[in-house]
RNA sequence: CGGAGCGUAGCGCAGCCUGGUAGCGCACCAGUCUGGGGGACUGGGGGUCCCGGGUUCAAAUCCCGGCGCUCCGACCA
C-alpha cells in the first residue's frame, strides 16, 4: 500500500477524551474515530489489526474442532422469553421493535439462538460432540461506556458454544477451548492467565477468565510463575495442572491463603479478553434442546459457552505493547509487517530504490505500507513510529549512494544498514 | 444510576466572569527556500460559537429548557 493512496488520518494532538494509552494511540494512529458513546467507526488501519486478530481466533477455533456459523446482530424477544433471559438482562440489553410492533433486540450474546440452531436440527447423542462459533457484533447498552474500544458497547466477539451428551463430553469440550484460548491469545504475543472466575447471569459453575498482561492493565493480579513458562505445543500439556495453577484478581488475592512461593509469585496488571463458561443445562433444559441417548432416553445437552472480546483485544494488545513514540505492534498482529520510507520522493535514483523494495516486498508475500509522501524526514519517522510497524525500512539518498537501506526494529529500536538484497533476504523469511 | 465537568474551524484551545468586529496554535491550499527525527517564510481558504426559547437596542457571552460528549464511583467480553 502506498501511503500517498491510504487513508490514515493521523492526528498529532492526543484529543482530550482519550484517557488512557490505547485510546489514544488507537485515535492518534488514525484507527478508529468515535462516532456516538462507545461506539466506533474502524478505518482502515484498524480495520486491518481487527481482521488479523479475529483471523488467529479462527484459526485456533477451527484447529479445536469448533465449527464457523453467523448468526445475526438482531434478535426476536421470543427466544429470550423461553429461557427467561428477556426480563432478566435489564437495561443493558438494547431492545427494538419493528414496523409490526414485534419485540426485538440487539444481540448482546447467542446462546438463545444457537441453542434454538441445535434443537432444530440435532437429535442424537451420536451427532456429539458439537462446538458453533461466530465472529459477530455485539451490542451492550453499558451503563458508562470507556477507555475505547476496551469498553465500547459495540464491540466484536467470538463467541463459541459446546453441545455434549454428559458431563465428561462437556468438560473435554471446556478444556479444548482452554487450550485454544491460550493458544490464540500466544499467538498475538500474549500471556494470558486464565484464572478461576465467578459465573454471573449466564450461569453455570466452571468458568475462567482470562487475563492478558499489560502494564497499563485495569486490574492487578497475581500469578504463578509457571504461566510464563507454559510450552503450548508440548504433547503432553497438563490442561489440570495449569487449571490448578495459582491466579487471581486483586479481590480475590488473599496473601496469607497464597499458597506460590514468594519467589513465584507474579504481580502483574492484567485486561480480560476471554471468559469461559461450562454451563450444563441451563438453557437446553428451558428450551428444550435435548437429544436421544444411547439408552432411547432423551437428555437435555450439556452447554458451555466461550467468548474472546476481539474489539478489546485490539485495545489490549496496544495496552500491553507500546512506548512513549507509539503503537509497537507484535508481528503477528501488525496491519503491515513494513513500513518502508522513502525519504526523497523527488529523487530519482532513491525512489526507484524504493519503488523497487517495494515491489519485490510484495512479490515475496510481505505486507508493506510504503511512505512515498512528501513529507520531511521528521514526520515519516513520527508517523512510522506512531503507527508501529515492526520493521522499519528507510531509504534515503545517502544509503542509496552507498549501495545501502536502513533497516529499524520497532521494538527494540536498533538499526542496521545492509543491501537491497540482504533486507530483501531478511524480511522475506 | 449518583457526583463533577465540557460543547467556539478538521484537532488542541482562548474569548464568556464584566453583552458591542469571532480569535490563537496545529492541520489544510498556493508559492519560495529547505530536506536523515513532527522545518522556515509569504499569501490564502474554512465558523448554524450544540439545539430551542427568553432577556436586551445588541447574546459565543446573561437566564430557562433540551441534546450530545467526557471524567469519578457502583457494573461488565
Amino acid at each position: 500500500m502506498r501511503l500517498s493512496r491510504y487513508f490514515l488520518p493521523v492526528l498529532k494532538e492526543a484529543p482530550a477524551e482519550a484517557e488512557i494509552a490505547s485510546h489514544s494511540l488507537m485515535l492518534r494512529a488514525g484507527m478508529i474515530q468515535q462516532l456516538s458513546a462507545g461506539i466506533y467507526n474502524w478505518l482502515p488501519l484498524g480495520h486491518a489489526v481487527l481482521k488479523r486478530i479475529e483471523q488467529i481466533v479462527r484459526e485456533e477455533m477451527n484447529r479445536a474442532g469448533a465449527i464457523e456459523i453467523l448468526m445475526p446482530t438482531i434478535q426476536p424477544a421470543d427466544l429470550w422469553r423461553e429461557s427467561g433471559r428477556y426480563d432478566a438482562y435489564g437495561k443493558e440489553m438494547l431492545r427494538i421493535t419493528d414496523r409490526h410492533e414485534r419485540d426485538m433486540l440487539y444481540g448482546p450474546t447467542n446462546e438463545e439462538n444457537v441453542t434454538d440452531i441445535f434443537r432444530r436440527h440435532v437429535r442424537s447423542y451420536k451427532q456429539l460432540p458439537l462446538n458453533l462459533y461466530h465472529i459477530q457484533w455485539k451490542f451492550r447498552d453499558e451503563i458508562r461506556p470507556r477507555f475505547g474500544v476496551m469498553r465500547g458497547r459495540e464491540f466484536l466477539m467470538k463467541d463459541a458454544y459446546s453441545f455434549d451428551a454428559d458431563f465428561e463430553g462437556a468438560k473435554r469440550s471446556y478444556d479444548a477451548m482452554f487450550l485454544a484460548y491460550l493458544r490464540a491469545f500466544s499467538r498475538m504475543g500474549l500471556t494470558a492467565i486464565p484464572m478461576v472466575a465467578e459465573t454471573g447471569p449466564i450461569g453455570g459453575n466452571m468458568s475462567h477468565e482470562f487475563q492478558i498482561l499489560a502494564s497499563t492493565g485495569e486490574s492487578a493480579v497475581y500469578y504463578d510463575a509457571a504461566f510464563e513458562e507454559v510450552d503450548l505445543g508440548a504433547p503432553d500439556l497438563d490442561i489440570e495442572r495449569l487449571k490448578s495453577l495459582y491466579a487471581a484478581t486483586d479481590e480475590m488475592h488473599e496473601p496469607e491463603k497464597c499458597e506460590v512461593a514468594a519467589d513465584r509469585l507474579r504481580a502483574g496488571r492484567g485486561v480480560e479478553v476471554g471468559h469461559i463458561f461450562y454451563f450444563g443445562t441451563k438453557y437446553s433444559e428451558a428450551m428444550g434442546a435435548t437429544v436421544t441417548g444411547p439408552d432411547g432416553s432423551d437428555v437435555p445437552v450439556e452447554m458451555g459457552s466461550y467468548g474472546i472480546g476481539i474489539s478489546r483485544l485490539v485495545g489490549a494488545i496496544i495496552e500491553a505493547f507500546h512506548d512513549e513514540r507509539g503503537i509497537v505492534w507484535p508481528e503477528d498482529v501488525a496491519p503491515f509487517k513494513v513500513g518502508l520510507v522513502n525519504l526523497r520522493p523527488g529523487d530519482e535514483a532513491t525512489s526507484a530504490m524504493a519503488d523497487e523494495l517495494y515491489a519485490k516486498l510484495e512479490k515475496a508475500g510481505v505486507t508493506v505500507l510504503l511512505d512515498d509522501r512528501d513529507e520531511r524526514a521528521g514526520v515519516k519517522f513520527a508517523t512510522m513510529d506512531l503507527i508501529g510497524l515492526p520493521w522499519q525500512v528507510t531509504v534515503g539518498p545517502r544509503g542509496v549512494a552507498a549501495g545501502t537501506v536502513e533497516l529499524k526494529a520497532r521494538g527494540t529500536g536498533e538499526r542496521e544498514e545492509m543491501t537491497p538484497e540482504a533486507l530483501l533476504a531478511r524480511l522475506s523469511a
